[in-house]
DNA sequence: TATGATTAAATTGTCGACAATTTGATGGGC
DNA sequence: GCCCATCAAATTGTCGACAATTTAATCATA
């Protein structure tokens, strides 16, 4: 090792040393500032200002925007614009039930083909946790970016490229932005915990469908929370703006 | 022709009348060449030949490709270029195991929700289906197109936004790429016409489990139909290169 | 002859500028 | 006072040119 040389790539700006191109690297950028909320949902992405913030060009700059619209980060009007993507109470449901469906058939998949090192590495994810949850007992934020971490392996021990690639690729942007914005709560963390256990058990004893029996409950469970949260969250903007309430308010400003 | 006036909008070369830039129609035409099969798989993509080719600069190509490749049409690798996708056996076994998860759940939601309206319209493309099986009963390509018209509607009646966008703007692509390679053969087509005719009377009836179950079976005997002529084919392929074959046979030239 | 480095061609990535369209504002008419 | 047409500013779409990288072809050398 004892690199001293920097090597004739670039320099690595954005943590990740392999990205090559400008226009890969605005992409992750700007999917973890729509993932942190940075961008707020709903809020309007224009190309000068984009391009002068990060200090590129307009055509990588677009490059990029594509890619998100492709993980259905941003939505785009052609000659108008595009904005941050903001789910609706009704899709945000059905995220969850598209993730209940292939979900399911990952752990079942998993339970068939996923090796013995791949379940070990499951396991070893299952300790962080428990260790982290030791720590930090109600902070569910590492939870359930462990959580992905999680599912993210089940699914790759499915062995199914096409499976991986809905998924991680399309799927789990959108997941992981409303991941932040309504996290579990209560007892949830815990139980998740418990979920995440037996399914592993199930995997590791090649019972599939136990497996997807229980990833099908363990997804749905989850399901009811964020929804129960997002309804919460809904009720508590109406109450704020109940009493005289002549604007717009199509989205909100921060 | 006889075009006397060019007027200042474009000329309609692409029969789409409503697509506003110049990229989404290159789009469109190369999503059609792709998916006929003129642009084989495995064949290189390469920007100024296409540009070239369609009379357009590289910026609206690119930014067709880049959508191509969000599709799963095109595999691009920085710097080095893009060639059109060519699914392996697996792969292709993968996606039907996607389709059989989620258009069973897309015939579950719509024995839910589908209204008096769409299962009447749904009716009508069969019926459309039975002339035409009348005329040409071997023919089985417009059969399979028809087909997929008959799946596009029941995932509409889903009325599941995310359900529709994943698999009609993302899978639908690939398994009309397949289609037109490998069309459904002997007595398949009759018999997934009246799979067909069961499945709609289930969802007329409300009755989720059937629909869900009939569905599932329905994708299941069409993919065992596609991989036996898929292992068909590279049998021939195989015994066709078997004497004396040196070369790399990558892909084939035309 | 085979192998390796060097170089030239082609292709991709990036940039800045111009054209087309939308959006918001301004002013006139009813 | 309200509504519609006109116009200006901003934004998106498109283009051609230049820089960086990869690919191949050539040549020298063991």
């Amino acid at each position: 090792m004892t690199s001293t040389a920097e090597s004739l790539t670039t320099q690595d700006d954005s943590a990740s040393p392999e990205v090559r191109t400008l226009a890969e690297r605005v992409f992750q950028q700007l999917q973890q500032d729509i993932v942190r909320g940075d961008l707020a949902p709903g809020s309007k992405i224009t190309e000068p200002g984009l391009a002068k913030a990060y200090g590129i060009s307009r055509g990588p700059l677009r490059e990029a925007m594509r890619r998100l619209e492709a993980h259905r980060l941003i939505q785009r009007v052609p000659h108008v614009g595009a904005r941050v993507v903001q789910l609706s109470m009704k899709e945000l449901l059905e995220l969850f039930d598209l993730r209940e469906a292939l979900e399911s058939m990952a752990a079942r998949l998993a339970a068939q083909h996923m090796t013995a090192d791949e379940i070990q590495g499951l396991r070893d994810v299952l300790a962080v946790h428990e260790s982290q949850s030791d720590l930090k007992r109600g902070e569910a934020y590492y939870q359930r970016e462990g959580d992905l971490d999680f599912h993210y392996r089940i699914v790759q021990g499915s062995h199914n490229k096409m499976l991986m690639n809905l998924l991680c690729d399309d799927l789990y942007y959108l997941v992981r932005l409303y991941r932040t914005q309504f996290s579990a709560s209560g007892t949830r963390p815990q139980r998740a915990f418990v979920e995440h256990h037996r399914i592993v058990d199930a995997i590791e004893a090649g019972d599939e469908e136990l497996a997807e029996l229980l990833m099908r409950r363990h997804v749905s469970a989850s399901r009811t929370n964020v929804a129960d949260r997002y309804a919460a969250t809904l009720a508590a903007q109406a109450h704020a703006l109940a009493p005289a309430n002549g604007k717009k308010t199509t989205t909100n400003k921060k």
